[in-house]
DNA sequence: GCAATACACTCCACCTTGGAGTATTGTCAA
DNA sequence: TTGACAATACTCCAAGGTGGAGTGTATTGC
């Protein structure tokens, strides 16, 4: 299925949470906590929130800012069973893109300090993920957050998204380390150390036949 | 820049990698082990080592396995000196898309069945990567894998995928029993462990508990 | 009062996907 | 040895989708 229809269901689910919304605040909440694990192009959010009025899922309203005008958007009752709808589809699988990582792949290719520059984009990509928890975790904790009857779902999604990016800037730390080693030792001592790092991954799942 | 100069480039490094691919074992490389961090069409493969030959980067080389046809690419001083140029640039940001997450997030929108259909697939997401690991990692370990000489860098890379992996799977284990205790709580114990489970998380990180 | 920033879109060239289409060659088993 | 099925080896292209430029107006901060 298309993306976009994902992502018209992701609108569709927003405007289920609240009487109305702009596309200016879609397209913001979209940038702001979404981001992270539903990446869009804005020029889709304008596009799909029109289309979700075509097909009748919701309603638009005009009104002026002096002689700005804006749109606002509200789910219709068709809406809410297009989306419940979709709620129970099978979700489609998760992707990584992770470009500095094809450069630590082809590492040997190229230089110490490239190398290091992605690591370094990685750690980077991991405290990105992280300022968003930094704003949007003590705003719940607070109870100032917009949407506090989402807690519970909410804590799993920043579940989710801290321990990305832990995940992330763990794994930068780590492979720095790695990158400073290498430096003082010997080709056999380095083989020695990737086979543990191998072998210590194998080793923390040992139901490596689980699948089964 | 392009996702696709990108592609060219990862095909580069395969072919600085070895004397001579075939376009298919091109594709089954970047199936197999690429897929998870770079992940690209087939046709863009055939594409873009096309465009490889057009621009110097590669030579190719026709020959026949009875009427079959094949192309067969080798890289030229020209893709070496491109390969070690792309290298130096500046990485490209990381990208998570998980849709099962998104479900998640409108999790209160659909049926608790809906959402452990989401874990469900997150776990099994997590599953996949390990799957590569479970081949991969045995044969570095063996000494039988086709790039010995790679290890340190395969080490770096299967420690990354290890780690998401085991993340996606780790959280889907967390959120299960989330899911389950909800059953059994009030309102109000939900909240509570909702909470702590955000305060958890920016514990871990002191610098975001810094904040107000 | 002026600059910067936020709001509110539209437009589209170019990129990318993913699957269908078309073959031939190996492999395994009945 | 024949037939089925998987693997190899591509080409083609319709249907998305991106990202950034373009065009304004309104608000905020200094």
């Amino acid at each position: 299925m298309r993306r976009t229809a994902t992502t018209a269901n992701a609108i569709l689910g927003l405007l289920a949470l609240r009487r109305e919304w702009s596309t200016w605040e879609l397209t913001k909440q979209l940038r702001r906590n979404m981001r992270f694990f539903w990446p869009r192009a804005e020029s889709q959010i304008y596009e799909e929130a029109k289309g979700l009025v075509g097909k009748g899922f919701a309603r638009d309203r005009q009104s002026f800012t002096g002689k700005r005008g804006r749109t606002t958007y509200a789910i219709s009752p068709d809406g809410r069973k297009q989306l419940k709808r979709w709620l129970a589809t099978p979700p489609k699988p998760t992707t990584l893109e992770c470009e500095p990582l094809l450069r630590v792949f082809l590492g040997t290719l190229g230089t110490d300090a490239d190398l290091r520059a992605a690591v370094a984009q990685v750690r980077a990509d991991g405290e990105a993920v992280l300022d968003v928890g930094r704003v949007v975790g003590p705003e719940y904790l607070e109870g100032t957050a917009p949407f506090q009857d989402q807690l519970a779902v909410r804590a799993l999604v920043l579940d989710f998204l801290s321990n990305h990016a832990r995940m992330l800037i763990d794994w930068a730390d780590r492979s720095e380390e790695v990158l400073d080693a290498w430096s003082r030792q010997s080709d056999k001592q380095r083989t020695a150390a990737s086979l543990a790092s191998i072998r210590d991954n194998l080793d923390r799942y040992p139901a490596m036949s689980a699948t089964t």
